[in-house]
DNA sequence: ACTATTTCCTGGATGC
DNA sequence: TGCATCCAGGAAATAG
């Protein structure tokens, strides 16, 4: 499940990759799931683009194009990973997996190609505005912002941490993690939490998600990244898929309980 | 304006 | 072994 720090290394690998490249030509699958924008206006700002850079924006990819036209304006190819997602750059000649979607022909003679089995990832383009997540970058954020954001939520901190509009890029794995780290329950209503304890919360979030993108990410089930590397972050978490495992402080066993319908993990002794 | 719940998907795990 | 059922979860849609 990629989330901030997978996010961060497959966005990196693809731009050692394919920074500088032309497209040639998109081909885009039957299934609509996967097109946020219309075929019409993926192709139409795909094709002929150079590429300038991909980069992330909360769980996005975002690759920034010039178009081919006599206009070149800037654009942007936005592909968001959902559960499943994968973007790989291939030879032509690869055999072209199941659950393929989308696959752009490079100038260089490689392909980019999106391959979603459950299909909950998306692809968009844009080209007035540019493209910004919407909510606040973790890794930013000052922290008098990161306070505010809670303030007046009755919402369990878990669920505001995962809310997009208000952090961009935060999951599951790192959710649980932070939390954690800062010694706070997952149930704790978000605006019962004390400027204390969230200033905790936000050097822990910082510190877990650094950590995790140095060690390019947590695999958990499939996850690899651009060059089909592993990550090693799921080796050091304390809280995340531990349910029943003594915590790594006080030996207490780690509790699993549920959280608008996500599975959360937490120590009862070491988060109050 | 918020918050909680449901829905979309398929592969892998589990149960009988 | 085979078949049915459940579960994972990001984010949009829906309901309250």
């Amino acid at each position: 499940m990629p989330e901030l720090p997978e996010v961060e290394t497959i966005a990196r690998g693809l731009a050692k990759r394919v920074t500088g490249d032309r497209v040639e030509s998109v081909w885009l699958g039957s299934k609509k799931e996967p097109l946020k924008s219309s075929p019409g206006a993926i192709c139409a700002v795909l094709e002929r683009s150079s590429i300038l850079g991909v980069r992330r924006a909360g769980k996005h990819i975002v690759f920034d194009l010039q178009t081919g036209d006599e206009t070149k304006h800037s654009a942007q190819w936005i592909v968001h990973l959902g559960m499943t997602g994968r973007v790989l750059v291939c030879d032509v000649q690869e055999t072209l997996a199941a659950h393929t979607h989308a696959v752009v022909k490079l100038a260089s003679g490689r392909e980019i190609r999106f391959v979603d089995p459950r299909r909950f990832g998306r692809l968009s383009v844009s080209n007035e505005g540019g493209f910004a997540a919407p909510g606040a970058e973790p890794l930013q954020v000052p922290l008098d912002r990161f306070i505010y954001l809670f303030r007046g939520r009755k919402t369990p901190i878990k669920s505001a941490l995962l809310n997009q509009r208000l952090l961009s890029g935060v999951g599951n794995i790192y959710a649980d993690e932070a939390l954690y780290r800062a010694g706070i329950r997952p149930r704790r209503r978000a605006e019962s939490i004390s400027s204390k304890e969230l200033a905790r919360l936000h050097a822990a979030l910082r510190k877990v998600l650094g950590e995790a993108i140095k060690l390019g990410g947590s695999s958990i089930s499939d996850y690899v990244d651009a060059d089909g590397e592993e990550g090693f972050f799921q080796l050091r978490h304390r809280v995340y898929g531990r349910e029943d495992e003594p915590c790594r402080a006080c030996k207490t066993r780690i509790k699993r309980i549920v959280i608008a319908g996500r599975s959360s993990h937490y120590c009862p002794v070491c988060q109050k």
